[in-house]
RNA sequence: GCGGGCAUAGCUCAGUUGGUUAGAGCGCCAGAUUGUGGCCCUGGAGGCCGUGAGUUCGAUUCUCUCUGCCCGCCCCA
């Protein structure tokens, strides 16, 4: 027996309609920021990643599903959607064209991870990325725009924010870091150390026990930001009062993704075990021209469907059901098979929902699959109804039925 | 990459102190005197009891291995 891959999942017939309604709703209110879609390849050359994400992130060092291709090209199956975005913008010349050039996307993206609740190796993320814009305004809506998601999913979540300054203030604050940390070096575990020289950053994500709680006093990267990264963090944060944004300032985070400049932002649910961070992003001014486009700032995020889809179905959200059959048609033999077959058509071609049996059914069997389907009516066909041009139609709420003549079968069905 | 738990029907799970035809509920299919769903009743299909080895007369049951899944760490959406 062929099995799936580990870390991947089938979306099966009967949850389909739930990752519909999810990307329907992400859609709806991307056109209602007025962004719009952009989609980028499923694979890139590694390169693009290496710089983009980083090349000291663990994503890059650890997670990548890179490979050769037959023409000896290192390619890699893209791990996040902003490197592809910028990648795209930049290559066609969108920079150049009306800005802000406000994007969203719907994609796959794979990490070679151990998969648990809410993390799978090949995942799908919706995200936003507004280029051109530097602003703090820019970061609110964009904020805004994640928030407006989340609650239209019926999502109830906490916001944290943060300010992780730019090159500037983060190289002073990075300084404070490595002077407080020091005297504690060797008691910090052994990934910190590491974290000491590379990205003192980091050191205060660490969830270990005597890591929290010496990075508990740590200085805060707030009280080092540089004038114009204080005025910006400061507007943000009027910004989201002005739209009535609750949020939390969390100086700890820090964001693995070393793109990230100034505004810092997770939205993190508490119902659905360790991974409860379901939608985050930030401000990236210097991706662009790192990735060789002329310099422009830039903003975004990425929420992870299918930590949407869990934290709705533990907190009972509901999703509208899927659409059932207005009206099945059952045949009693041949020839009324025939005839529903005909009469459905006309019913499908007037852009009504129909249908019929496949598989030879008795009557009483069509009427169970019928109920099964959801159907409003059914119509029955016999030879009775045959001769005298008309359908039986019952109402599966009420079950009472009324004779339809086929002429009208459009007539009838049309908004029932 | 590290740690813990679990693998029996499509799903959720019993069970076998080692013994011949392995069970329930749900789901699926059909029937209930032949043209009508839901509830109830009856019947049916569907399992190499995760893989490989070991112990044994005999393993789904005991031991080990592998694999897979779940949960946590790490990391992230």
């Amino acid at each position: 027996m062929m099995n799936i891959p580990k870390g991947t999942k089938d979306v099966l017939p009967n949850d389909s309609y739930k990752w519909q309604y999810v990307e329907g709703v992400a859609r709806d209110i991307a056109k209602r920021f007025q962004l719009k879609e952009i989609r980028t390849p499923t694979f890139e050359h590694t390169e693009l990643f290496l710089r983009g994400v980083g090349d000291t992130t663990d994503i890059v060092t650890k997670e990548m599903y890179t490979f050769k291709d037959k023409g000896d090209r290192s390619i890699t199956l893209k791990p996040e959607g902003t490197a592809g975005a910028v990648r795209s913008f930049i290559e066609n010349g969108l920079a150049n064209g009306v800005l802000p050039a406000k994007l969203y996307y719907i994609t796959p993206a794979f990490r070679y991870e151990r998969p648990q609740a809410g993390r799978l190796r090949e995942f799908h993320q919706f995200g936003v990325e507004i280029f051109g814009a530097k602003g703090a305004q820019t970061d609110a809506e964009t904020i805004m725009l994640a928030d407006s998601l989340l609650k239209a999913l019926g999502l109830n979540v906490k916001l944290f924010i943060n300010s992780i300054g730019c090159k500037q203030c983060r190289a002073a604050y990075n300084k404070a870091l490595k002077d407080f940390f020091a005297p504690h070096l060797n008691e910090l575990c052994y990934d910190c150390k590491n974290r000491f020289e590379k990205n003192p950053l980091r050191l205060l994500d660490c969830k270990e026990e005597t890591c929290k709680k010496i990075n508990a006093s740590a200085p805060s990267i707030i009280d080092y930001l540089c004038e114009d990264c204080n005025a910006h963090f400061t507007e943000l944060r009027a910004y989201l009062d002005l739209a009535g944004i609750q949020y939390e300032i969390d100086p700890r985070i820090v964001r693995g993704l070393d793109y990230y400049t100034r505004s810092v932002f997770e939205f993190v649910s508490t119902s659905i075990g360790a991974q409860g961070t379901v939608c985050a992003g930030g401000r990236y001014d210097g991706l662009i021209e790192e990735l060789g486009g002329n310099p422009m700032p830039a903003v975004g995020f990425a929420a992870g469907i299918e930590r949407l889809l869990i934290v709705m179905e533990q907190t009972g959200v509901k999703i509208p059901d899927p659409a059932v059959p207005t009206v099945y048609l059952a045949g009693m033999d041949a020839e009324c098979r025939q005839k529903a077959f005909e009469v459905a058509t006309k019913l499908r071609l007037a852009g009504i929902i129909a249908e019929i049996d496949h598989m030879d059914r008795s009557v009483k069997a069509q009427f169970k699959y019928a109920d099964k389907l959801g159907a409003k009516f059914v119509a029955v066909i016999g030879g009775n109804e045959l001769s005298e041009g008309v359908m039986n139609v019952k109402s599966m709420a009420t079950g009472e039925s009324e004779k339809v003549a086929f002429a009208n079968a459009v007539e009838y069905f049309f908004n029932k």
